[in-house]
DNA sequence: AATCGTCGTTCTT
DNA sequence: AAGAACGACGATT
């Protein structure tokens, strides 16, 4: 019995984002190119509530887009993952804007040091990608590692943070 | 370029 | 329930 979700169209310069609410706030962001199959999104919010958390989403994934630091967030239900998975993307969280951190850093972070490869499978399982800020782990080197909605994604949004990548320099 | 260590998740018995 | 396979990795050979 999966539990009830809101799917709302999030347009975007970039095309059209899908967001999905459930009863206590975003619980999955699709890109475009990549909608949750099955679903139909709704005309318009069916509360207020979820159309404020909708305005909210909407900002910050435009502002992220245009290379601006979002201000504020809707609520994220992050019930869906393990206990591991949700430390992941905590951390992911901390990263500030316009930073990069290293699949190893993050293990560090919560403290699974010889975790490291955990931690991108949890990476690649983060339901809510641009506000949880999957694209800001970078492998070591200064390689780009993947990304679950398409390495040209993961490029463009780190370009348009104005993080420096420095790839394919290291022979 | 190929191999191995490592560990949470998922898929098979 | 238990074991094997599989990664958005990283270090070594």
């Amino acid at each position: 019995m999966t539990a009830r979700t809101v799917s709302l169209l999030l347009p975007t310069r970039d095309g059209e984002f899908l967001a999905h609410y459930s009863k206590t706030g975003l619980a999955e962001l699709n890109f475009p190119s990549r909608p949750k199959p099955g679903v139909t999104p709704e005309k318009s919010a069916p509360s207020a509530e979820i159309a404020h958390w909708h305005q909210l989403t909407a900002d910050a994934v435009n502002a992220i887009l245009s290379g601006k630091s979002p201000a504020e967030f809707p609520p994220f239900d992050l019930s869906v993952g393990s206990d591991f998975q949700r430390a992941v993307w905590q951390a992911m969280l901390q990263i500030p804007f316009a930073r990069t951190r290293t699949y190893t850093e993050i293990a560090k972070a919560i403290g699974h040091p010889e975790a490291l490869r955990s931690v991108g499978a949890a990476c690649g399982a983060n339901p809510i990608p641009v506000l949880i800020p999957c694209h800001r782990v970078v492998a070591a080197k200064g390689k780009l590692g993947g990304f679950s909605g398409g390495l040209d994604w993961k490029r463009k949004l780190l370009g348009r943070e104005g993080s420096q990548l420095e790839l394919g320099n290291c022979s």
